[in-house]
DNA sequence: GATGAATGAGCGTTCATTCAT
DNA sequence: CATGAATGAACGCTCATTCAT
């Protein structure tokens, strides 16, 4: 069913991405999407099979493509400490920025078109850039000795509570927050 | 005649809120409900308006009867640390053994029940227990000087993040992870 | 089924009555009648079968008690074009002061309630007064020789329409008006 | 693309009218209705809002459309009385050919559908032809001066009670009863 | 391929009727 | 008898999906 116009797949995906952080998965209904993208309704099912496999196609999408917005380059020869300060920058802006990113997992994890999948919730830890660095940290005995897999789960959870509360609010990280932010980030899990 | 049996209400929300838990709040059927909760389909709108009302009650229900199934006593003459840290594990655990709260509570604010509604999500931190201890820790000077509030917000994201896992995969939180997360969330917020 | 208390049968008849002028037959619900009757909704089918059977006795009710609310006496001697205009006077007035009366049967007729029923729609010209009144001026030559059922039909029509407007439009009729009516209603039939 | 056909918006009006001639506006389901109509349910509701629009847009169709079915050619060389014999012969045959007009209208107004609606009930009187005749032969003192809306009325009460038992008795009018008829119509008004 | 009118299974809700108290 | 909470069949309406153009 894909056609040469990868461009329309790319405009439905992301047409279902904006309208799905604003009303919500359960909200979401062909007709409308296909309105808002500005095609035939008919045309969103040349291009997908039915509602079920858009969101999962959609699923992959987000996971697979990535963000990659990160705008503070990471030297290689940075400290450690400021490349892991930039990299959590760098998680926290991608979650700020994207917030339709984390809405629609959020919502997809739970709602029905995962369930029916067999598929299984990564647990992709690893592919957090994140973790590699707090390994090399604790090679360099700067960051406790503990299962770093562990590490980043809390590091991210505290991350992703300040973006989800940064885009509720509308209100941007300040520079103080921030600092504080990562203040309790690395004294957290530094040795 | 029949008692109108006010517990109706009661077995109807807990349904829903298991049921919503399972399958989302956008896969509940209202017949499925009343089929599950025992009851007719018609005897559900005894009791609620509608689906809307329903969803909506479910909501006040959570937030204002709350948990309270903190298992661990805190000791009025405990450390502060000491109460940290029990407060915490209380919040962990509350979070782990009722994970349809967080699971209702995630879903219904990017419903379409919660965008139909006029009110606004609530930010009702200082409700936390917590957030009282980090206060007179920081007059005991023995949390760093910063605002409160956002203190909270990470060590709320860390253990919801922890509760998350655990959930998803199905794996109480062993001694020593316990240990560790509470040793970054502490030296995370000491002075 | 029926009891002695014979009072609550014409409790709920009328009641009915007045809610169907109200709000139609269609609009017309059990608990809704039984509330405005002041009595539980099981009351109603302790003396009524079923909603079928209700409609169904308050036809007969209204057409076998009848109205007889004729203020007008019409006197033995007086002369029969006087006991036509005094009779269809009469018949006016119960038309207008009794608007449940006709706004029910009419709606009867052409609900499923009528014809579920095998019944048939009676024709019982004879049945009213003025039938026989006709008849007899046929008899003394003062009203045309043709099917006095007919012309029973071509009176009512005329005066069925003058109470219909008067009810809808909430102004009684005038003496000139019922002159008038009169008038046309005589010529009309007077040989 | 299947183009909207918008001959269906008459089709589905014209179903309803005979069916609810027959089973009444409350027996009416929009199921039934689209299965004679031979649509699928849902196309009722490309077409119409909700049962509500549709049932006021049937009024609107039939109070604008008119019937307009006269056969009977009235000259206009015609003496006054033979002009209002044939109007009022083509005013009984259009109630007799469309009693489903008269059906839905007499429920219309009882109905829940009328109700709930603002408009108001029009008494456009003066849109009756027989109106214009009637103001003509009191010009020409062949007609009782009198209110015209009047005698138009009581004209159209004995018409539309003729009609209505020739459509339910299944018979139609036979010229003896048609010339009893106007013999009682003319004699009434005439002067 | 693209369109959007048409489809109909399925859900939310109502309300005549029943029945435990 | 009286009550009104409980019942569930049946209706109004929606929306994912199809298909004639």
């Amino acid at each position: 069913m894909r056609t040469k116009d990868e461009t329309k797949v790319q405009l439905i995906l992301q047409t279902a991405l904006k309208m799905i952080a604003r009303i919500g998965l359960a909200g979401l209904k062909m007709s409308d999407l296909a309105k808002e993208a500005g095609v035939a309704t008919g045309t969103v099912y040349i291009y997908f099979e039915d509602k079920n496999h858009l969101i999962r196609e959609l699923y992959f999408y987000l996971t697979h493509v990535g963000t990659n917005n990160s705008t503070q380059q990471i030297a290689e020869n940075d400290p450690l400490k400021i490349k892991i300060k930039k990299l959590a920058r760098n998680y926290l802006d991608d979650n700020i920025n994207n917030p339709e990113h984390s809405a629609f997992l959020e919502q997809y994890f739970r709602s029905p078109y995962f369930q029916e999948n067999g598929s299984n919730r990564p647990e992709e830890v690893q592919l957090q850039p994140i973790y590699h660095l707090i390994v090399e940290g604790q090679r360099q005995s700067l960051i406790k000795e503990a299962d770093p897999e562990w590490l980043v789960m809390l590091v991210c959870g505290m991350l992703n509570e300040v973006a989800k509360v940064s885009v509720y609010t509308k209100k941007s990280v300040t520079p103080a927050e921030w600092e504080l932010t990562f203040s309790v980030l690395w004294d957290g899990i530094k040795s």
